[in-house]
DNA sequence: TAATAAAGTTAGATTAATCTAATAAATTTA
DNA sequence: TAAATTTATTAGATTAATCTAACTTTATTA
């Protein structure tokens, strides 16, 4: 069995590499997405490694071995599935479920997980569009087209976010966006790639950083 | 903010102090119910007193503080919300509400708790019969009488049980009994104080540890 | 009440997770 | 390609929670 620590270290290279398609995770990189020094980092990845849940050669990039992949895609499914019921059940808002999702995610239940996935109707997709991992791993990777991405005219559906900040969240749902909601690319500025979108019959304009955090279908 | 161990250790003097009436917890009655050596206790004595959730003076009992009671009260009304939850909502026996709860109890989230409590529709009882705490740290104490005390020819109604183990549980529903049942004292032997009861008809005989076990009323 | 037993405490060690500071390797860039 | 920068590693400390072994105090009992 695995600690808190060892499986958020687990989790977070696995959404690295979910990213970044799988070309291995660095030891920097994950201390500034923990909030840890890279030293702590070098000293769990030690651990990690003899128990054979990541692979890597000194200053070389890191990779989940199978195992730590299927590990790292359970945690996940737990963390979505916490943040549905969250949303759906207990009426948290879209911002507020990922933090106590973060706490969830650890209980140790094989049969809780499957009953409350029972329980939400085995949904596929979270409050933020993620999808859901089976029971067994599998995961329907989604084409991530960013709204910062679109042609000019171009009209779309909202389907996730990908910061999940309350933040970020806050700031999606004061402008009248949610998962979804249509809206059409209206127009782009080149000075900096700020742009107009319309959604339900009002236009707003957003900033390059904002619509790169919108994935769009 | 406490550490789980901490919330641990409260939650036990709590329990303790709510069976024996509060006249104080020892250094050796706390190790051998947390599964630790009475060093580790004492250590973790002086790191709660210095927080000032107990007092106590060398080599002698120890009292929970109005702050670390309150605490307490709120880790119990979490452990029995969500043994509730586990119960109503996800189809979970009685016997293996417990376990999982000792993990959910010490998710941080005050709103968690409160819309998790309005979700169950506000219980004052757990699966087990035992009230719980409000969120202001209030707990009907119920008057505990014991089957084992109980005169031959009394009716008496299961309330709730004292050992909350799968294996007391489990015996418990194999006997056929359940909270709210109704019962009857048959007869009781003097060598072992094993007794008679008769429950829907059926009479089964159950030993005084047994008897000692159930809370009727 | 003195001896014995039980309960509680202290000292010193260990493991997990973290840090800072120093160093080494790899990569970028001038 | 040599210097500078970034990235990764190591060494040595710290904190929390635990242990064992030795010791002290309190309680029981013969």
């Amino acid at each position: 069995m695995l600690t808190i620590a060892e499986e958020n270290y687990i989790k977070k290279m696995l959404s690295i590499s979910l990213e970044n398609g799988g070309e291995g995770v660095g030891t920097n990189e994950l201390a500034t997405n923990l909030l840890v020094k890279p030293s702590t980092v070098n000293d769990m990845l030690k651990k990690l490694r003899q128990k054979e849940l990541i692979s890597y050669v000194k200053y070389g990039k890191i990779h989940l071995t199978e195992s730590g992949k299927k590990i790292g895609l359970e945690i996940l499914r737990k963390h979505r599935l916490w943040e549905t019921f969250l949303y759906e059940k207990l009426d948290f808002t879209w911002d507020e479920v990922h933090e106590v999702a973060e706490q969830l995610e650890h209980i140790q239940s094989e049969k809780l997980v499957e009953k409350l996935d029972k329980f939400l109707g085995f949904p596929a997709f979270d409050p933020h569009g993620d999808p859901i991992p089976s029971s067994s791993g599998e995961i329907t990777l989604l084409e991530k087209k960013m709204l910062s991405d679109l042609e000019i005219g171009t009209s779309c559906k909202m389907v996730a976010v990908k910061d999940n900040s309350a933040a970020f969240l806050n700031y999606v749902v004061e402008i009248g966006l949610g998962i979804n909601n249509q809206m059409q690319v209206i127009s782009r500025q080149d000075f900096d790639e700020s742009m107009e979108i319309k959604i339900k019959e009002k236009t707003v304009r957003v900033s390059k950083k904002f619509a790169q955090n919108i994935y769009i279908v």
